[in-house]
Parts: C-alpha cells; sequence; structure tokens
DNA sequence: GCCAACGTTGGC
DNA sequence: GCCAACGTTGGC
C-alpha cells in the first residue's frame, strides 16, 4: 500500500469529475513523462492512497483524495490513432504508457495550497516540493497523514 | 556506451 | 508563453 500525488489540471479533469464518476470512478490516463510513468508502471497498484493535486489554475494546491481501484496497466490511448494520446511508437507487445482506474473518496474542507506546503517545515522533503514538473510522485506515510489532519 | 538533443511538464 | 529539470532516445 502506497500513497502518491496525482497532478491535473482542472479545466481537464477535476477533483468534481472524478466525484462525479462515482464507485466505478475514471481511468487516469494521459501521462506522458517517463519519470511519471515509471512510477505508474512499477509502483501503483490497487488500493493505494492518491492525492489530488490541481495545477495550471488560480488555485494550485491538494484539492482531495481518491483509490486506485487496480493495479496500472497500459493505457489503450496510446494504440488509438484518432486519440491525441496516441503514440505510434507503442505496441501492445511492448507498451510505453500506463495508466490506473482510481475512484473519489474524499474532497478537502480547503486547498492545501502550494504556497503553503513549500512554506511548511514538514513538509520541506515533499516531492512536490524538491522537484517540480513531475504528475505522479510518491507521498509518504508521515505526509499523507500530515497533510490529511 | 557516451552524450547531445528532444519532448514533456508546470510555476511564474 | 518562458524556460529549467527531468528521463529517454539514437547517432556515432
Amino acid at each position: 500500500m502506497r500513497y502518491w500525488l496525482f497532478k491535473t489540471e482542472p479545466d481537464d479533469i477535476s477533483l468534481d469529475d472524478i466525484r462525479a464518476a462515482g464507485k466505478k470512478g475514471i481511468r487516469w490516463d494521459g501521462i506522458r513523462n517517463y519519470q511519471a510513468r515509471n512510477f505508474l508502471r512499477d509502483q501503483v497498484r490497487k488500493g493505494d492512497g492518491v492525492l489530488i493535486y490541481h495545477s495550471q489554475c488560480k488555485q494550485v494546491g491538494i484539492v482531495g483524495t481518491a483509490r486506485t481501484l487496480g493495479d496500472s496497466y497500459p493505457d489503450p490511448a496510446q494504440f488509438d490513432p484518432q486519440s491525441p494520446y496516441f503514440d505510434p511508437k507503442a505496441t501492445p507487445d511492448s507498451p510505453r504508457w500506463y495508466c490506473v482506474d482510481i475512484a473519489f473518496e474524499q474532497a478537502l474542507p480547503t486547498t492545501i495550497s502550494l504556497a503553503s506546503i513549500k512554506q511548511d517545515p514538514a513538509l520541506s522533503d515533499m516531492v512536490l516540493v524538491k522537484q517540480g514538473r513531475l504528475s505522479v510522485q510518491p507521498v509518504t506515510d508521515a505526509e499523507w497523514r500530515y497533510l490529511l489532519s
């Protein structure tokens, strides 16, 4: 059981969209960054906890949590020529990109802003603080508990 | 098997 | 919309 932080642009998929999908959840796909892919492919498994983070918007920060519904699996969009996520170099025998299904768990009463996370000494080791531009990243047990308390 | 070039990301 | 950081790619 691991914990993660997933970034999303709310104009694309927001926490409300995840909530609206209900128990069957939504497919978290379209990840086309290798570092994020590696975490997704190698370590994201059923039942992991996910912090949902809104990026590229007015209020950047953590807005809620979700839960993975299964292990990660090859992203079908990479094989679909009609999809914007199509990758001609990917084959079913040798998939390049991965995705996972997640379901809404809770909305936080207030957004935990990136600015406040950066200011908090207890969170100074978060990947979010130490490395930007990573849309799937690990969160420690301690960070998870601290952020949700 | 080195390493420059590339594509993606995301705060500002 | 700039541009810095990252992992991968591919020519040599």
